[in-house]
RNA sequence: GGCACCGUAGCUCAGUGGUUAGAGCGGGCGUUUCAUAAGCGCUAGGUCAGAGGUUCAAUCCCUCUCGGUGCCA
């Protein structure tokens, strides 16, 4: 028997370029979700992937001189490289390439075709040959291909489509009957007028493109590489119209697909009609978040202002960089990364406040508890209250309020650090003993709770934690080691202009 | 041009038809010494973009103006 586990999905990732903290954003949010509901025992699933074909991916290997695939190999690896780095755990990670996905796609488009869902007929558009791409005449600069500034040309092609309009009303019925399948609802409002204002057919192949999946009944065609990508969503789990793997009835439908407001109308529409083409059923939740910019500007392969994650992960470790992500913004919003923020909230949030926090209550623990494991504080007041906050920090994180979550958690740590001040432990070292040693334990306790709280965000920092939270348990006596800190404390960066100054 | 959204303390943002409009950060002042010179306390007097309207009462409702953003395959 099939147990339904939570399924949740990151974008594939465009192999034309190395990964960039845009995309650590994603995943990392999946792996935020994936280790909170495991952490509750429930069974998850989190599949990421790289998305190879399209011309785009055959143009640049030959700009490198090399195969496709094998250029695809390299990307790829880099990405794992890079979750590896970030901590990031998933289940499943899909290449298009991969021949299950691809005879997934060639299942889905023969059934389709046979349904009718997908027609032969011609796409005629204005081309230009440089961009190798088609524009619409508003597009145009005086007539003319608006990068090169050239003519283009009337071309009309065969080409495949597929009957979106045909799910124009089935599509905003669901919108309807599913106000949180597209979130949040204040990026819900454009797809569903945008649905409402008419849906034409789309091109799902190409006969100029090589690179890609062919059709099977007419291989001179390829899949368009959306149609393509979205369905490993589906084949990821072992989806294929000629027979599905029994894995995926533990998996579909899908609970979360975790997109960028730039994909987000992809996912919101085309994906899901194309499942109802299918008879498939929907996904749970469609949810799109904001960008990244960097100092303020746009990311841009022009500008390349990428800021990699390996680098920040170098300087201040890989809980310091998915700590800022989910708190600095608004899980959905828009973001502005710049180093001096970053410094600023990894001195203050983590140095100053939880770092600080731990290391003064470690030090105290250390000296002052003989080495034992304290009992849980039942009695504590504080300790009840703040295990009162759980579920509410466990309700954010399941609505993928990352920063509300730890808004809260923090709210924990500053009451922990009143609360040191206010108790004044070191002066009770001197008036008494018993007084201070429930102190300390009740504290032990709750740096505990604070641990657990945040495991899903910083994973090793919680565990770090953890070691040191078994106060006493040491078998063999050795008394608790100074640690070192949890989060060095880190100059803010010296600007050029404050050397030159004197 | 069409359709949305936004404009609240230096910065990032919360917020509600009704007593003195809030938080975090930064800045300023004070204070403790257990701790990573961290922590803790106090402090921001902001025309809630502007104008008009509805109302006993609007920052929050309506209209217009200005400024900014997104979407229109």
């Amino acid at each position: 028997m099939n147990t339904k586990k939570y399924y949740i999905t990151t974008p594939l990732y465009y192999v034309n370029d190395k990964p960039h903290i845009g995309h650590a954003y994603t995943t990392l949010a999946a792996d935020v979700l994936a280790r909170h509901l495991r952490s509750k025992d429930i069974p998850v699933l989190l599949q990421t992937g790289t998305d190879e074909h399209g011309s785009n991916i055959e143009k640049i290997a030959r700009e490198k001189g090399v195969e496709p695939k094998a250029w695809c190999d390299g990307i790829s690896a880099d990405f794992r490289e890079l979750w590896k780095t970030l901590n990031i755990k998933y289940d499943y990670f899909i290449r298009t390439t991969d021949p299950s996905h691809e005879a997934g796609v060639q299942a889905v488009f023969e059934k389709l075709l046979k349904s009718g869902d997908i027609y032969l007929g011609s796409y005629e558009g204005l081309y230009c040959s440089s961009c190798e791409a088609f524009y619409d005449e508003g597009e145009l600069k005086e007539k003319n291909c608006p990068i090169h500034g050239r003519p283009v040309e009337l071309v009309s092609e065969e080409t495949y489509f597929f009957k979106l309009s045909k799910y124009e009303g089935a599509l905003q019925e669901h919108y309807a009957a599913h106000p949180d399948f597209l979130s949040p609802r204040y990026r819900s409002q454009e797809i569903i007028n945008f649905v409402k204002s008419g849906l034409k057919d789309i091109s799902v192949s190409r006969t100029k493109v090589t690179w890609g999946v062919p059709v099977k009944s007419n291989p001179k065609h390829t899949v368009y590489v959306w149609f393509d990508a979205l369905l490993n969503y589906a084949t990821g789990r072992g989806y294929n119209p000629d027979g599905n793997s029994p894995d995926f009835a533990e998996a579909w439908p899908a609970d979360v697909h975790l997109v960028g407001k730039e994909i987000f109308r992809f996912h919101g529409v085309i994906w899901p009609a194309m499942l109802m083409a299918l008879g498939v059923e929907l996904p749970r939740k469609v949810y799109a978040h904001g960008w990244w910019t960097i100092n303020g500007d746009k990311m841009s392969k022009s500008k390349g202002n990428f800021i990699k994650a390996e680098d920040v992960v170098q300087e201040f470790g890989v809980d310091a960089l998915r700590y800022f992500l989910f708190r600095e913004v608004t899980f959905g919003q828009d973001g502005d990364f710049s180093m001096d923020t970053f410094r600023r909230r990894y001195n203050a949030d983590l140095a100053n406040d939880l770092g600080n926090l731990f290391s003064r209550l470690m030090n105290m623990a250390a000296k002052y508890l003989d080495h034992q494991l304290p009992e849980k504080p039942g009695e504590s007041e504080v300790f009840r209250e703040l295990s009162s906050w759980t579920p509410e920090i466990h309700r954010s994180i399941e609505a993928l309020q990352f920063s509300d979550a730890l808004e809260k958690i923090w709210q924990g740590v500053s009451k922990l650090n009143r609360l040191v001040d206010t108790r004044k432990p070191w002066e009770l070292a001197k008036t008494d003993q018993e007084a201070l040693k429930v102190f300390l334990h009740e504290m032990v306790w709750c740096l505990r709770l604070i641990a657990g709280w945040i495991d899903p965000f910083m994973p090793d920092t919680a565990s770090r934690m953890h070691l040191q939270l078994g106060v006493g348990k040491t078998a063999d006596g050795t008394p608790p080691q100074k640690v070192p800190p949890l989060f060095p404390r880190m100059p803010l960066e010296v600007k050029p202009d404050d050397i030159k100054t004197n």
